[in-house]
DNA sequence: ACAGTATATACTATAGTTAGTATATATTTA
DNA sequence: TAAATATATACTAACTATAGTATATACTGT
C-alpha cells in the first residue's frame, strides 16, 4: 500500500485512535464508540472508509461487528504507533488513555457484566 | 507539534518528496523544482504551507531563496523517512531517485557550471 | 532607472472531505 | 411476526484543499 494513503489515513486523529486501539486487539463497534466517545454514523463511516482501503477487515458475531486490522499490520503502521506511543504530546498521551480505557472496558464487560459472548471474548487479545 | 498535523503534510506525495530532499540538507527552490518537476507556483505554495506549519525555515542568498528544515528536526519526520528510505514502495523508490538526483544535480551546479554561489553551497551539505 | 531572474501572493474554479439527519439492513429475542 | 439492538448507507450542507492564471515583490547586473 503505498504510505500517502496510510498518512491520509492515520493524518485523522480519530482514526489514529481507532488503529491504536485495534493494534492491541480486535473490538466491535460499539466498545470502540464507548472508549471514542463518538457519534455511531461517525464511528461506522470511519470504519468503512478503513476497510476499503485495506487497513482494517471485519467479521460478524450476531448483532456484534468485530473489526481488526489485516494480518500482517502494515509495517508503517507499525513504526507509527510505536513510535507515538512513546512520544509525549496531547494526541500521543490520548492513545495511551484509550488503552487504558479499553483494558477496563474488556474487564467489565467480560468478567462483571458478562454482556460480551464468549465467541467475541476469545477475539479480545487481553481475555 | 500535533502528529496529525506531520502526517497531513507528508501525505501529500510531493511535500514527502520535499521534506526527504531537505533532510538531506538546504536547497534553494529552483534547484527542488528542477529535481521535482513541479510548476514554480506549486512548489512555492507547498514550501510556504510547510514553513508556515514550522517545519521549515527559509533565508534568502541573493535571488534565491535557500530551504532547510528546522533543526532539531521533528522526530517523528525522522523517524518516517528512516522507515520510507528502506521500504519497497513506488514512493519510497522516488525518494531515493530524487536523492541521486540531488547529488548529480548539485555535483553539477558546483563543479561544473560555477552556477552556485560560494554561500549557497557551503549550506549544501555534500559539497 | 531598467531588464532579467527567482520567488511569492491573490484570486478563482474545482475537487475532495467531513458532519449531520434520516433511513435501511441484519440479527436476536419475545 | 414484531420489537429491540447494532451497524451501515444515502443524501445533503458546509468546509477544506488543490491547481491554474495572472500579477507582485525582491534582488542583481547593466
Amino acid at each position: 500500500m503505498e504510505a500517502s494513503y496510510i498518512y491520509k489515513c492515520i493524518a485523522d486523529p480519530e482514526r489514529l485512535r481507532i488503529i491504536n486501539l485495534l493494534e492491541a486487539g480486535p473490538l466491535c463497534v460499539c466498545h470502540m464508540q464507548e472508549i471514542l466517545e463518538v457519534p455511531q454514523v461517525k464511528m461506522s463511516k470511519q470504519l468503512s472508509s478503513m476497510k476499503q482501503l485495506g487497513l482494517l477487515e471485519a467479521h460478524r458475531e450476531g448483532t456484534w461487528m468485530i473489526y481488526k486490522l489485516v494480518d500482517p499490520v502494515e509495517g508503517l503502521i507499525t513504526a507509527n504507533l510505536c513510535y507515538l506511543r512513546e512520544a509525549a504530546c496531547a494526541e500521543c498521551n490520548q492513545l495511551q488513555r484509550d488503552l487504558t480505557k479499553r483494558e477496563k472496558l474488556i474487564l467489565k464487560v467480560t468478567r462483571i457484566e458478562n454482556d460480551c459472548p464468549q465467541e467475541v471474548c476469545e477475539q479480545i487479545a487481553c481475555c
